[in-house]
DNA sequence: TTGATAGATTGACGTATGTCGATGTACCCA
DNA sequence: TGGGTACATCGACATACGTCAATCTATCAA
């Protein structure tokens, strides 16, 4: 099963905003399911990790993560069911990388693209 | 207790920013906590009803998300704690907003300020 | 083929979370 | 003062989630 199911029940929005105009129950659901791959902190320093290193395999997460090998395949997946990684297998390993559409799609739902706030 | 609690045996980021480098224990905590608060659908759609309405005050919210009052209290709670929103007591009524530092902070986490990328 | 290795899957466990009814707490109005 | 309203808190319940040991699968090397 992918993520990006859809349900012809509501309209279907290209990008949705949250901070612009109230959503679709559709479109929140599918934000919520991509943040709740986001809200585990496992998680945000594996696909930071994996950012930085631009590609990474599994084996190389263990050690910095210091969780175990099920653990480190249970987290690679969810990030990856929400689109925000993808995994290429080659021979015994499988190497990650991040995907900047998603990334960028999620980002910008929190508001227009390039705003701009004094951030201390 | 508030959300900003911060932990002195790891390095403070200012603007932490997942796609650019390993991200601090501590600053994946604090990230993965507010990405929590925007995992559930009921909470994206109420954080996009206040955004789209400006202000709103608890008894505008029962309606539109279809939920008990109890819930829609223990939503706002979670959002306000996360710093995403903020409420005002006025009277008998609590009135609600968007607290957009917080909404950008974690939104450029997720990227660098105004990246381009295409999106159909 | 055999053995070793990387990673996925399963099953079990404790904890966290979403939900709502019941109750508590301010606040306003008559 | 009393009754009603808006919201918060509490308690209980079912479900979802993070974690790991054990096991399975696929790949490579000898």
């Amino acid at each position: 099963m992918t993520s990006t199911k859809q349900d012809a029940s509501q309209p279907i929005t290209c990008c949705p905003s949250i901070t612009e105009a109230p959503l679709s129950d559709t479109d929140a659901v599918g934000l919520a399911h991509t943040y709740a791959a986001l809200a585990d902190p496992v998680r945000v320093r594996l696909l930071s990790l994996i950012a930085a290193a631009g590609e990474l395999c599994s084996c190389d997460l263990q050690g910095p993560l210091a969780k175990s090998q099920p653990t480190i395949s249970h987290h690679t997946k969810i990030l990856a069911e929400a689109g925000l990684i993808s995994g290429e297998r080659r021979g015994r390993w499988t190497y990650w990388r991040v995907e900047p559409t998603r990334t960028t799609f999620v980002r910008d739902a929190l508001g227009p693209r390039g705003e701009m706030v004094e951030s201390h």
